[in-house]
RNA sequence: GGCCGGGUGGCAGAGUGGCUAUGCAGAGGACUGCAAAUCCUUGUACGUCGGUUCGAUUCCGGCCUCGGCCUCCA
């Protein structure tokens, strides 16, 4: 069964068809580094994450590719406010992101680019769209001429007098066409610049993508993701200039994931629902987030609740408890991915369909009576865990997880009051045994009583 | 106004032209000093009205309804 990509471009489920299977190219849109991440941005990172655990089981080449936007109004803007400088903020604020998307098992893309690194490149690309007549300079500006382009929409499926009725801000006097956007503007000496053959300025937000993608993945390549907000018009804005600067193809493959709401309402900080993955993190563990997120398919949109994450983190439990009934088993087939675990996520990343056999597979394990056969359904739990970035960490560790802040007791006193039941249980003082969990359980440990000992866990 | 995606059992959420999704929650049972975990059994579905069909939750059309986007935004 071939991989199976919906492509926002054709609007349909497409096979996958790279253009060389030993170099796999794909590119998503990174964070501005101005603020720390919030579960929107950590939805696209977590599915886009996926599909790379995915290709790489597929091909022996993969290069993701994930940039980190450095220069944007933004963060002039943050900068302007605090007072701190600007590199400050960039570089903290990136060192933040990949803590925080490192909790939620994101690998590393193979290059992360930064827009500061590459401002040259985009003075070339902006260049040629000068040459080919599709730019125009005004007033310090370089701006893009969206009527140069006969199919200019054809991401977002609109027409170009859609754009002129649905332009709702004020049109800059000095665009030819209400569309047209901007490639370069000038930087007064307050603000970040480079010089350019149009005096000192700074690159427009959509330039950069192109540049960069190219720069690593070339002018044409497979794939290219990111949020549905940005299928209008950052994307569609890139797809022309690309297109338009070099005459050929740009991405092949356009995947978006749906937006994220939380408790039912669209996430904004107006309505106190703005949650960052810090936050989160505090809260629960980032497999239980990540998971959470994975338990919906990436094209739906996504509703985040309390509700939803405690679920989430229940079911991560189990598979846990699985893993945990045969930690003295060494598992079996560790790198084979169960086929039907494959056949869920290249049916365009189905990661509900997916999840929903590894808790098949936790239930073979639960129920395998050999050696062999736990050995081979932990295996298999554990590869199939593996493509979807769950269950990469040490069992106990998972159980010991304790909220941020928390007063939780300490392991080593749970330990203590564990040994000092185990003592009053062996010489039959049973109620001094219930007195002992029954004070762990008000400190939120719960004792399990197994054939090798006891166990315990925070819930 | 334009574009897009939805409406599935108590909740979340897949999927399918006729056959158990899965998890959580509920009920009964086994196991356990008691529990927990686990296993077994089990109840509750496919917005609405038509059409196609031997048969539709699943295809087609109308309707109702929810949500998002339309140059800040993953």
């Amino acid at each position: 069964m071939p991989l199976i990509l919906y492509n926002t471009l054709t609007r349909r489920k497409e096979p996958f068809v790279p253009l060389d299977p030993d170099r796999v190219g794909m590119y998503v849109c990174g964070p501005t580094v101005y603020d720390r991440a919030h579960i929107g941005n950590a939805r696209p990172v977590i599915v886009f994450d996926v599909l790379y655990r995915l290709l790489k089981r597929l091909y022996p080449n993969v290069v993701y590719v994930r940039n980190i936007t450095d220069v944007d109004d933004k963060i002039n803007a943050r900068a302007k406010e605090s007072g701190e400088p600007i590199s400050a903020i960039t570089a903290r604020t990136a060192q933040a992101f990949h803590e925080d998307i490192g909790a939620l098992n994101a690998l590393p893309p193979d290059v992360e680019p930064r827009a500061t690194a590459h401002i040259g490149q985009m003075i070339v690309m902006i260049q040629a769209l000068l040459e080919r007549g599709h730019a125009y300079q005004a007033e310090g500006h370089v701006l893009f001429s969206v009527p140069s382009m006969s199919d200019y929409g054809m991401l977002s499926r609109r027409t170009q007098d859609e754009l002129i009725a649905g332009a709702r801000v004020e049109v800059a006097p000095y665009k030819q066409h209400p569309a047209d956007f901007v490639l370069w503007k000038p930087s007064s000496q307050d603000l970040p610049g480079w010089d350019s053959p149009w005096g000192r300025g700074r690159p427009g937000w959509h330039i950069e993508c192109s540049a960069m993608s190219k720069e690593y993945l070339g002018i044409t390549f497979d794939i290219h993701g990111g949020g549905q907000d940005l299928v209008f018009p950052h994307h569609e804005n890139e797809i022309a200039q690309s297109v338009c600067a070099h005459g050929q193809p740009f991405a092949r493959y356009w995947l978006h994931n749906g937006y994220l709401m939380v408790e039912g309402e669209k996430m904004s900080k107006s309505l106190g629902n703005f949650f960052t993955v810090r936050d989160l993190l505090d809260q629960a563990p980032g497999e239980a987030i990540r998971l959470c997120m994975l338990s919906a398919h990436y094209h739906q949109p996504f509703d985040w609740t309390a509700e939803g994450l405690k679920q989430a983190r229940a079911a991560v439990d189990r598979l846990y408890l699985a893993l945990r009934s045969v930690a003295h088993i060494q598992p079996q087939g560790r790198d084979e991915v169960p086929i039907e675990v494959l056949a869920a996520l290249k049916d365009d990343l189905n990661t509900p369909l997916a999840v929903s056999h590894l808790h098949e597979l936790a239930t073979q394990l639960n129920k395998a009576a050999t050696d062999g056969e736990k050995a081979r359904w932990k295996g298999a739990l554990l590869a199939g865990a593996d493509v979807l970035g769950l269950l990469q960490q040490d069992v106990e560790a998972w159980f010991r997880w304790t909220p941020a802040g928390g007063t939780a007791l300490s392991d080593g006193r749970i330990d203590d009051l564990v040994q000092q039941r185990i003592a009053a249980r062996k010489s039959k003082n049973f109620a001094e045994a219930d007195r002992i969990r029954k004070e762990l359980a008000d400190n939120g440990v719960l004792l399990e009583d197994g054939p090798h000992g006891t166990s315990w866990r925070r819930g």
